[in-house]
DNA sequence: AATAATGATGCAAAAAATGCACTAGTAAAA
DNA sequence: TTTTACTAGTGCATTTTTTGCATCATTATT
């Protein structure tokens, strides 16, 4: 939309912290960039960046500003949809953050379901841990998260609750390959390849392990579930999994998973959900909607 | 602020039905305005008004545009106002709705205390029945409404409610004029002046007479408190108010008043509200705060 | 001291908004 | 029925706003 052009100069500035970069990004020159912010700050009546040495930063006055305009732009995207909508044409964006075990299977397949019946919609799919998917709802670059355990945010409505059993990933010729339900304390006899501690999956098992007389000793550690995968398969190791984070089959490589047995470690909760208060777009909220009655057929609903 | 400008000039053709009307009323010419309008729709991908042969009326689209729109005109003068308080000044505007009653005594006082401490604020006070300022709030023309009985709407949210018992006002001359409390059937045998049913004052006093022998036969009915005020004084007649609609003390005049028994005529309620769900602007939520601390103090909380 | 970033400014070119004169359509009035 | 009095839309010249180029001033880093 035209009258909001200069409120999207803003936010990229905002964005880059300085009138320069993003003026590339927006493909006009500094100097018309620096007029619309200066002649934005006038209007105000109040400065919106702190001019800094190398580049800008918001001011007080600047925060309070861009968080109104960051609602306007989304607000607009979603009026636009609510009135694309009105002729029967479902478009629009969507901007979802979720963690890595959501990435590589279940959503691609959302959305695809989703775009084969709205093929004008758009996506886009963040990759964030619990902490910047949060930010991402709050700042309006998502409109959805996907997050695992615990939400600390207020403002973080969540929309379901799905358990979440941990799982053992390893390669068909490994011992334990057998066994239909893993016992904690077996995986431990073998080296295991982890997630680092930021990961709720690593979370989980350090607390059940503290329960046992057996201690968490990874030969590897990684903050890439797929790295973790490939490396589990060529040193035959144990790494561990939720289960939304595994392809119903894995059939195209040697890899299978085994389900932990709920004493030992207990499943974890995954939360959908929006920022509070928020209105989505007739896409969103559609999309929202589809990906809670999936998650609700599929596992548990808590 | 020039941005939305386009958006004011939208809102401005929404009001007056009509592009020529609008451009007036916004120092252009009709010209310039219905391009505006034009680019804009092409900007939507869908038309915001329907052309009729006496003018334009808004759209499915338009409307849930322009709603969009005035969120946005207000969404800015709040964050104006909020950042105009950071630096200590507190500027803004509030709009206020109410009725009759208020509009003589108790609002010019409680806004000139307002004004008084913070002299950069700006009103505007709407007169409005019941319906109006109701509608009043939905369409953001107004921040704050103070209406009498009973309000219908589900997005009005009550920030307090006072009771207001009902006075009967007379000539100092008058017959009834010595006693401290009046009965309703010592009123009625009376001429008196009464508000059209509209008002909540005639409603109470109607349920009340019924509950009597008596009928009201008003000599005189008016939509203007003020003209019964004047000619109850010149005819020698009696009429009615609510408490909040009298001054304190008739002093340049030969009026006064007296209340009627409780059990009679119960005290109707006056409600004072907003938008749920509204961010009210620094300025309108602090005198919002002012009125329900000097209600509070002067009158009954329900 | 030199270098490489940054934001700000004067001036000309480009783009957008506006105003004027006019067209075309339609409902109410004569 | 014709006439009148509204209405929105359009081509073109004018004004206003935005943009781009060249350049300056400032400051942290080398």
């Amino acid at each position: 939309m035209k009258h909001l052009r200069p409120l999207q100069y803003l936010d990229a500035v905002a964005k880059a912290g300085s009138i320069r970069k993003a003026a590339e990004t927006l493909a006009i020159t500094s100097t018309a960039l620096n007029r619309r912010i200066l002649d934005m700050e006038e209007d105000l009546g109040a400065q919106i960046f702190e001019r800094l040495p190398r580049g800008v930063r918001l001011s007080t006055a600047g925060e309070i500003y861009i968080q109104h305009v960051r609602a306007q732009i989304n607000d607009m995207e979603r009026v636009k949809s609510q009135i694309a909508d009105l002729s029967g044409e479902r478009r629009g964006h969507i901007s979802i953050a979720c963690s890595q075990a959501l990435l590589p299977y279940f959503l691609p397949e959302q959305i695809s379901t989703y775009r084969h019946a709205h093929p004008a919609v758009t996506f886009n799919a963040l990759l964030r841990d619990r902490a910047a998917a949060e930010q991402a709802l709050t700042d309006l670059s998502a409109d959805l998260a996907l997050v695992f355990e615990p939400v600390r945010m207020m403002e973080f409505q969540i929309l379901l609750t799905i358990r979440q059993p941990m799982h053992a990933v390893m390669r068909r010729d490994h011992p334990l390959a057998g066994k239909e339900i893993l016992r904690l304390r077996e995986c431990l006899e073998y080296p295991v390849a982890l997630p680092t501690e930021k990961f709720g999956v690593r979370h989980l098992l350090e607390i059940a392990a503290r329960a046992t007389s057996h201690k968490l000793n990874p030969v590897m550690k990684s903050d890439s579930f797929e790295f973790l995968r490939h490396y589990a398969l060529v040193e035959n190791l144990l790494t561990f999994q939720i289960e939304i984070g595994i392809p119903s089959e894995f059939r195209d490589s040697d890899l299978i998973s085994r389900p932990l047995n709920f004493r030992d470690v207990p499943p974890g909760l995954l939360y959908f959900g929006q920022l509070s208060g928020r209105n989505l777009s007739v896409a969103a909220a559609r999309f929202a909607h589809q990906m809670t009655e999936t998650l609700a057929n599929r596992f548990d609903v808590e």
